[in-house]
DNA sequence: GCCAACGTTGGC
DNA sequence: GCCAACGTTGGC
């Protein structure tokens, strides 16, 4: 089992939607190297969801991923912003995962930056991908953190 | 293929 | 709200 950190906007799509819908699809990546991590996620792994552009940027939700990466629907909707007419249903371009909630954390990103993730190249060098794997130990502290809540 | 312009992200 | 960093676009 792997385990990987995702990034969603506040604004769009918060941890509490997600306690609320308890699973969603994580949809609209347009992002290359951020489609070739979702490409190795396999249904089981574990997933830190972090907000970004939030007043309290952090992780703020353990989850599960509940499916093997899929063809990402938004793709071929014309209706929706994340429509690539340069992709097609027999070869599609960008993927998605289905995630479940399982409980909330709070780590801020003082943190992850000061301790946790400090020695995380994507997230210290690459603060615009929005998914990236975690080592074992940075999973192991993450879930020994929550322990104030 | 280069690179300036542009838009977005993320942290404060 | 600001702005540096950075990914993408488009003209050449």
């Amino acid at each position: 089992m792997n385990s990987w950190l995702i990034k969603t906007d506040e604004q769009e799509y918060s941890i509490d939607d997600l306690e609320k819908d308890r699973t969603t699809i994580w949809d609209g990546v347009r992002n290359h190297q951020a489609k070739n991590f979702i490409k190795q996620i396999r249904k089981g792994d574990l997933v830190f969801f972090y907000h970004s552009k939030s007043r309290n940027p952090g992780i703020y939700g353990v989850c599960k991923v509940v499916s093997d990466p899929f063809p990402d629907p938004t793709q071929f909707d014309p209706k929706s912003k994340y429509f690539d007419k340069g992709s097609s249903l027999r070869n599609p371009r960008w993927f998605t995962i289905k995630i479940r909630f399982v409980r909330r954390i709070y780590v801020p990103v003082k943190v992850l930056k000061e301790k946790i993730l400090r020695d995380n190249k994507y997230f210290m060098t690459q603060k615009r991908l929005t998914v990236f794997p975690l080592s074992e130990i940075e999973t192991k502290m993450l879930l020994d953190n929550e322990t104030h809540h």
